[in-house]
RNA sequence: GGUGGGAUGGCCGAGCGGUUAGGUUACGGACUGCAAAUCCGUCUACAGCGGUUCAACUCCGCUUCCCACCUCCA
């Protein structure tokens, strides 16, 4: 299995470090609101990684975190007058109910950051200890990215190269360099009830403390794969790492990946341009969890996805062809030819998660149990979904067909019988203004839902 | 200003120094009483301009445009 690196920018061949299982972080949802489809762009991938992971025979043990606690959550706990671990509650549940519309395996752990100050706490004091931490005037503690050697090369960049960005100038921070990041946050009066106790004081941890935190709480001071969205590289993932390292003075994770942004109608989304989607906006508007995933996958994780409904419009007729083809696929021997197309989608996924070209090898499949049958196939469907998860997933079972469509179906078998074509014809209209589709196959009339 | 990633046929979206990506759409054919489904075929695709090469969508340079990051957005 080959995946890319964002930290040697190479790709590298991937193996689990230990015992056949791979330990991994995926940055989770600040849950203040209902996520949006680019979010779940970035949870699809880290779903497509875990499952080609799993594809290749090892165990995964994945981690991703709940951030129930920072600016947003707590703006947003004040407003609405509730105490902050209601006001999260809502987007934490809306979250999972999310990830199973998307047919998203579940993480093995989901540690909010609320019940890990402890952890954040030690972890900082070790910090402050190790002497790369200092604590404020204000009583807000931050890291000090001169004393970790090395800060940069998640992201690449030279700091000593860097012009201070006109962000930073305004900046009311005690901070002895403006790239210090906070891993503790003193007490403010906008805060209201939210806050710890702790050496420094009363406070609230920095956002990326807790991913060092917890990540190494339940895999280790070292371990294999931590992804996010490329917007999380830096500084968040940066800064994991300054913090996790500093502290152990052991790499802190083998390989990180990050996937691209995704756009609407080739823009990024944004609430101004009215292209912002949560995932509950698309399913109001009719599209399924399954259509929905066929699209966030069906493009490499590294490049950008154009999120288009007529890319949803797509998705929903190359679903319908892999479900009529996958009707008739039978249990049995898979012939050479349908093993040979699962040898190319194993070669794809392997290739740093060629979803596309998957999907082509399961198309070339499709086509080929279509004109030669598709006796023994079904074996090699059920194996590329465990990658895919959407063949075998929300496919809608098939609808009851009601007493009165089947007596004019009973009728129009009688007039085919008899050859009268042009009451075939008028009953078949009838059946479709009663929403119904009439197909003729060998076998007889096929109805389906239109 | 710095750094990174892009521009592929009507639309979505892979890819490689020379051989069909795939999906969807449109058109044509086979099949069908007619449809639908299915199969087969077709539509001067590689942003522009130079260069390297026997050969470039694929490598190099320049230009145009897009996106992202530059200190708490997946």
């Amino acid at each position: 299995m080959l995946v890319q690196n964002s930290l040697t920018r190479r790709l590298e061949e991937f193996a689990p470090m230990e015992n056949g299982e791979v330990r991994m972080y995926t940055c989770g949802p600040t849950v203040y609101n209902y996520a949006h489809i680019g979010n779940f762009r970035a949870y699809a991938f880290e779903d497509i990684l875990r499952r080609v992971i799993e594809f290749n025979g090892w165990k995964v043990r994945q981690v991703m975190n709940l951030t129930d606690v920072d600016d947003k959550t707590i703006r947003g706990a004040n407003a609405a007058g509730v105490a902050l671990a209601d006001y999260t509650k809502t987007y934490k549940d809306a979250f999972f109910a999310d990830l199973k519309t998307l047919n998203i395996e579940s993480a093995e752990v989901y540690p909010a950051a609320t019940d890990h100050i402890p952890e954040m706490i030690a972890l900082v004091a070790k910090l402050v200890e190790k002497g790369v931490a200092y604590k404020s005037d204000d009583g807000s503690v931050y890291f000090s990215v001169r004393k970790f050697p090395g800060y940069g090369k998640l992201a690449h960049i030279d700091f000593d190269n860097q012009r201070t960005g006109a962000r930073c100038l305004g900046d009311e921070y005690d901070k002895e360099n403006v790239g210090d990041f906070a891993l503790w946050k003193a007490w403010e009066e906008s805060d209201g009830p939210v806050g710890w106790d702790s050496p420094w004081g009363r406070g609230r941890p920095g956002w990326h403390i807790e991913c060092s935190a917890m990540s190494m709480k339940y895999l280790g001071e070292t371990f294999d794969l931590h992804t996010g969205g490329i917007d999380n590289l830096f500084p968040h993932h940066e800064n994991e790492i300054a913090q996790a390292e500093a502290a152990t003075g052991k790499p802190f994770v083998k390989t990180w990946m990050h996937c691209a942004h995704l756009k609407v109608n080739g823009e990024k989304m944004s609430k101004s341009l009215g292209n912002f989607f949560t995932l509950r906006d698309l399913l109001e508007k009719g599209w399924s969890g399954r259509e929905i995933r066929y699209v966030l996958i069906n493009a490499h994780y590294r490049a950008g996805l154009n999120f288009a409904f007529t890319a949803l419009e797509d998705a929903r007729k190359s679903l319908a062809r892999i479900d009529a083809c996958v009707e008739k696929a039978t249990d049995g021997e898979a012939p050479a030819w349908a093993l040979k197309h699962l040898d190319d989608f194993t070669a794809a996924v392997n290739d740093d998660l060629n979803i596309p070209r998957a999907f082509a090898a399961l198309f070339e499949l499709v086509r080929e149990a279509n004109s030669k049958g598709a006796e023994g196939t079904l074996g090699v469907f059920q194996h590329m979904d465990k990658v895919l998860g959407l063949i075998f997933f929300g496919k809608g079972g098939k609808e009851e067909i009601p007493a009165e469509i089947q007596a004019l179906l009973d009728q129009r078998a009688e007039a085919r019988k008899a050859k009268n074509w042009a009451e075939s014809d008028r009953l078949r209209d009838a059946i479709a203004a009663a929403g119904w589709l009439v197909k003729d196959s060998k076998s007889g009339q096929i109805a389906s839902r239109i």
